[in-house]
DNA sequence: GCACATGTCTAGAACGTTCTAGGAAAGTGT
DNA sequence: ACACTTTCCTAGAACGTTCTAGACATGTGC
């Protein structure tokens, strides 16, 4: 069997060549292809049956070298985090909707998030979506200079940010299990973790006005499983069963993880002898097997504002939002890892 | 406290702005610029001081427009996939030490491939490496139109490709299980993805080859965790412990975490009553509680080559590398997960 | 019939850069 | 002094688009 090489890349069809082929000039091409005002009905169609025919697809370099706009928002963020990724998945979607493309740009172990809005701005973004950004307040404002910056799930003083009520998260919680008859409580804090300090002082709140009934203890941990795993581990087989807490709430479902994991390897049971919650409601939390409580933090509400928070930046036109901080309460998702004893069947996620 | 409003963006300066701060023609302080020769050291000097006081940085969309080469590349992937984000890394690594920058597209449930590669294709790269592409043969030669494309992962016949070599690792795997007393082996297909076909294939192949006294069984599931979890979970349930498989090979490692959540909820030890394997060596496959013997992907090789292949495509200097396919060999990492049942107490990486 | 608005179209400048072609100044060999 | 090369520099076109300004019909009110 033969195998034909590579083709060649050919030149890429012009608005010229698409004016030509229609019989028009290229201003007027240009007018049928940005969809502006101005042209009869009749050209209309014949350009667009001319660029259709070429394969014609206008040259966002240029366009957005001459009008300053290419309809193209960048998006800095972490590979490899779930929740990252569900949230550029929802982007996407907004995005698309509002005739927006997106560009990419990952911040990792070998490249900076400096070096990733860099790339950005000179691709030609018109603005910037930064998911738990790990940039200094100074290096955004740096940013800031050259195109408008918006921080998702992170809160920058002097910047827009978009954000989750992370306390009404954490009150939920608490109040759950509370309710579920739970009196002493553990929370795994996440360490050095984006929204760890709001996690841990909302659990230390809810405890306080859960009443003098309840108790709560925070153990420093980190935001992964292994450390979880660690800790708690550490903290079972150290404390007297009766003195034990009844509940644990990990940072997020990665630490949850790691904790369920020490809680089987202690012989306990969940959530027969210890309830145990997430954060995130990512995928795996869902799993039939792991089946825990966790905290869904509202994706689509989160990205539409993100991007609605762009847009009105970039557009004079809408009313001056002058909001610099916008926050979403997440819900609850109650599944097995935290029910309460008596029913004894597993129940349904709804 | 007040808080200062986001500061406006400014205009950014031009290469005319450079010029006439440093007392010379646009031209010369393009030279300069891009470090081609023919300007004299004193200007040189000059215009990169002028250059720097003003802040200047390079439109790269002018550049692009009109020198066609805009010394970035492309890279679309699968969001929330650790081993893209693993390549992705050393992608960005590899790219750097040649000055190429990179810009990332996503393949997702609301965009699809075909979407994210026009994107970056409008956005100027001058070439595009797909990962684990989900895209048809057509497609990618519709594109390869435009710009040339490279294949991470995933084998395209007429296209350029970098691969693993998957047979080898399974092979490994196989021969390192019969080795350690196994002869009951199971496999956990992965369905629809990308490399499945040949791992499945690959396992059939070496347990044939491993003698009468080893038979292999092939189960349908799924590339994620849900899948393999809900699968082995029914098989174990069903099948009797005497004829039971004593060896699980999951596709992945995310199939391995599944895997292991239902061999756990069946009561049964990992790697006492069955060992587990993953592919891929995934961060949470190191992790001490889970501890999974998997298949390392040369990661760096992969995304050098591939690096190199765009490279090659982009620079008629080089000598013309026809090679259509390069293969890289992963290596096997034994972990807790499969150890033989003989030395009782837990080994450690290498 | 005039003035004026409206709808459709186009030429040419502009965006910020690189490239081509060539000019000026200085050195080199005879 | 001449021709020639080399080094350094610059004007102006070009990349593919959008934008500005205006041309040319056609209609509308009076």
């Amino acid at each position: 069997m033969t195998v034909s090489p590579p083709p060649r890349p050919a030149k890429r069809p012009t608005l010229a060549d698409v004016a030509r082929a229609s019989g028009v000039s290229v201003a007027l091409a240009s007018i049928v292809m940005r969809g502006a005002e101005g042209a009869s009905e009749t050209s209309r169609q014949r350009v667009k049956a001319a660029a259709a025919q070429l394969g014609y697809r206008p040259d966002s370099r240029a366009r957005s070298l001459r009008s300053h706009r290419s309809r193209t928002i960048g998006l800095a963020l972490a590979l490899g985090e779930p929740l990252h990724a569900e949230l550029a998945d929802a982007l996407y979607a907004e995005a698309d909707a509002r005739g927006y493309q997106l560009l990419l740009g990952a911040t990792g172990a070998h490249h900076n998030g400096q070096r990733a809005m860099d790339t950005l701005v000179d691709a030609g973004v018109e603005a910037i979506i930064s998911i738990s950004s790990s940039l200094s307040s100074a290096q955004l404002g740096q940013i800031t200079t050259r195109v408008p910056v918006l921080s998702l799930l992170r809160r920058y003083r002097n910047h827009r940010s978009v954000l989750t009520d992370e306390a009404a998260g954490i009150e939920q919680l608490v109040t759950h299990l509370v309710d579920g008859g739970h009196h002493r409580l553990l929370h795994l804090d996440g360490g050095h973790a984006v929204a760890a300090d709001q996690r841990r002082v909302a659990f230390e709140r809810a405890v306080a006005q859960a009443g003098d009934a309840v108790s709560g203890l925070v153990l420093p941990a980190g935001a992964d499983e292994s450390s979880a795993a660690t800790v708690l581990g550490t903290y079972l087989t150290q404390t007297a069963a009766a003195s034990r807490a009844t509940a644990v709430l990990a940072f997020n479902d990665r630490a949850a993880l790691g904790a369920r994991q020490a809680i089987i390897d202690s012989g306990l049971h969940i959530p027969g002898d210890i309830a145990l919650t997430g954060f995130d409601d990512s995928e795996f939390a869902r799993l039939a097997h792991v089946d825990l409580t966790s905290v869904r933090q509202d994706v689509a509400a989160l990205a539409a504002s993100a991007i609605a928070g762009v847009l009105a930046t970039l557009d004079p036109d809408t009313k001056d939002d002058t909001s610099l901080a916008i926050f979403h309460a997440p819900h609850l998702v109650v599944r097995g890892s935290s029910r309460e004893k008596k029913p004894p069947h597993r129940g349904i996620d709804p």
